[in-house]
DNA sequence: GCCGTTTTCGGCCCGACTGTTTTCAGTCG
């Protein structure tokens, strides 16, 4: 079983955490923590790189030392620096750390002062008034410390970006209304529009005078304020989501924005492109000296150090820069350069709308070509065709495009990979199709090789197209299942099949890092909606939003392409 | 512990808010 770049990336910031406890360097807890966000946002395995014989200090923030703390995780799963750091201070520490307000220094104290070692040693000490006795720790640390434990559930939660615009849009409009307000803008993950968002990230400019703080921690779905000040103030709402407020000078704008928006390990590297020049960049702008040379724009900020503009999905410190200094950043992909949808279904099988209905619906967003990919026979729970059934579904599809005006419905299937691999229907009725559209929908619990053993034999039938849902995960619920991507991308490439980033929200799969694998390997990609109902379709959005942060642009994407030069893709 | 068109040693992003303090440490993002 190999070692996942995750595991990696935990047992890393487990031990930055445990050294910091320890009041260890600094700078050498901040190397733990940014060799674990290098090794966790890495596109590829650390353990398949490794085999193929990469130096590992070739990565961002990787040096010596922790190349070889982490081939020595890949080879025997252990890290013995944290078993010797874990023997002398207690390992849940580090949870305590997740608790609101309780850092490194506080915890220490309390294990220290307390013996305090656990949630639950934290809790009884909270409840029998023995933390305000510690030093540095008062009555209201005390009773803040007892509500946080409370409502602690351990594992943080990042809510899916689809649900996170739910909660947001009324807050915006809510906070519109407020007296004097100018500019408003929702940065963070957010606005680099990452798959889940941990919290909510808002930026205002106002009128000088105008009271927005107020208003903000007024608003009635606010469940408790926990600070409020004059430039900034965050809430928790009734549903759980933090939300930052942050109230900035209009000449500062670009600047706040670039700060908020992120990501951490793009701004600090943007910050020390400022300093080599010598300038300081934050929040207030680009400062040369006293003096603020730039920030009402984030293309200001960029002039600055020498870039051009980097779009926010882009600004997670994964070559964005080192691509803006040649100016070879992509040009993203819009929502503008799809011309049809891959992936549908009808009350043929597990739909909800007719094809007259599906066919109207996607006519009406402007598309050329919608293909119509019902379940194949062996997923009767999801309503799959048999035989009869496809062909008659084939007809039904011939009759009503001889109708339809300025769109085409095309005649697939989501054409199930059986578990050794062979497709859910003969060669003779596959190739009546257009195109097929295939997919593993049960044994999602094979070993990884045999996994991703039974896909590369799937495709290796000619009639093979795009592999779908190439993961089968669905965000913050299922767990993907165990695949050698890069094989899989690599015999799609041999096979001159393509992958499906599905659109879904609580999907999209392939992931943003999986993109980046394809576009790196010369696959390209159909961003489908796997839509079961009309307004399912619009959720196009959301795969171009993640397609975007792959790095995508409209030439990799194969549903960017008019019909009559798709159909040619897929004569293998 | 990482990193280097000034450096292989000496830096490492920085400002806001809170609470416990009498001028600032701790935490957060």
């Amino acid at each position: 079983m190999p070692v996942h770049n995750s595991e990696i990336a935990d047992k890393f910031d487990r031990l930055a955490d445990l050294l910091e406890i320890e009041n260890a360097n600094p700078f050498r807890v901040r190397a733990y923590h940014n060799a674990a966000r290098t090794v966790r946002g890495y596109p590829r395995s650390m353990s398949d790189l490794l085999d193929d014989g990469v130096d590992l200090t070739e990565l961002p923030d990787i040096g010596d030392d922790l190349a070889k703390k982490i081939q020595s995780m890949v080879e025997t799963g252990k890290l013995p620096l944290l078993d010797e750091v874990e023997a002398r201070t207690p390992p849940a520490l580090s949870e305590l750390m997740k608790v609101e307000g309780l850092g490194p220094k506080r915890v220490r104290a309390l294990h220290l002062e307390l013996h305090i070692e656990t949630l639950d040693d934290l809790k009884k000490a909270a409840e029998s008034g023995k933390i305000h006795e510690i030093a540095g720790f008062g009555d209201k640390s005390e009773e803040k410390i007892k509500q946080r434990v409370e409502k602690f559930s351990g594992e943080e939660k990042r809510t899916k970006l689809i649900e996170a615009e739910d909660i947001a849009k009324p807050l915006l409009e809510y906070l519109k209304k407020a007296e004097g307000l100018k500019d408003i803008v929702i940065a963070g993950s957010y606005r680099r529009r990452k798959e889940t968002v941990g919290d909510l990230d808002i930026l205002v400019t106002a009128k000088k005078g105008a009271d927005i703080m107020e208003h903000f921690t007024g608003y009635d779905e606010v469940d408790e304020v926990v600070s409020k000040g004059v430039t900034r103030s965050t809430v928790y709402l009734r549903s759980g989501m933090q939300v930052d407020l942050r109230l900035v000078p209009q000449a500062s704008y670009g600047a706040a924005l670039h700060y908020f928006t992120g990501s951490k390990a793009h701004n600090i590297a943007v910050r020390k492109m400022g300093v080599k020049k010598g300038y300081k960049i934050n929040e207030y702008g680009v400062f040369k000296g006293d003096e603020r040379i730039a920030g009402k724009t984030e293309k200001s900020v960029y002039d600055k150090v020498g870039l051009p503009y980097i779009e926010p999905e882009l600004r997670e410190n994964r070559g964005e820069l080192e691509a803006a200094k040649k100016h070879k950043l992509p040009k993203l992909i819009t929502l503008d350069d799809i011309r049809g949808n891959l992936h549908a279904h009808t009350k043929a099988s597990d739909g909800h709308h007719t094809l007259k209905e599906m066919a109207e619906a996607a006519a009406g967003l402007g598309y050329e070509y919608l293909a119509i990919t019902e379940h194949s026979q062996s997923l009767a729970f999801a309503g799959g065709l048999d035989k009869k059934g496809l062909l008659a579904h084939i007809k039904k599809i011939d009759k009503l495009n001889e109708q339809l005006d300025g769109i085409v419905l095309l005649k697939s299937s989501e054409v199930d990979i059986l578990e050794d691999g062979a497709l859910d229907y003969p060669d003779e009725l596959l190739k009546e199709l257009d195109f097929t559209v295939c997919a593993v929908h049960q044994k999602f619990d094979l070993p990884r090789k045999k996994q991703t053993e039974r896909i590369r034999r799937a495709m290796d039938n000619p009639y093979f197209n795009i592999l779908a849902h190439p993961s089968g995960r669905l965000i913050n619920e299922r767990d993907p299942y165990e695949t050698d991507l890069e094989k899989i991308l690599e015999a799609a490439k041999d096979n001159d099949c393509f992958v499906e980033l599905n659109a879904q929200p609580q999907r999209l799969d392939l992931t943003d890092e999986g993109c980046m694998m394809a576009k790196a390997l010369g696959v390209k990609i159909s961003i489908a909606t796997d839509a079961h109902s009309t307004s399912d379709l619009e959720h196009m959005r959301c795969g171009v939003d993640q397609a975007r942060r792959g790095w995508l642009e409209a030439k990799d994407v194969i549903n960017c392409l008019p019909l009559n030069k798709l159909l040619r893709l897929f004569k293998r």
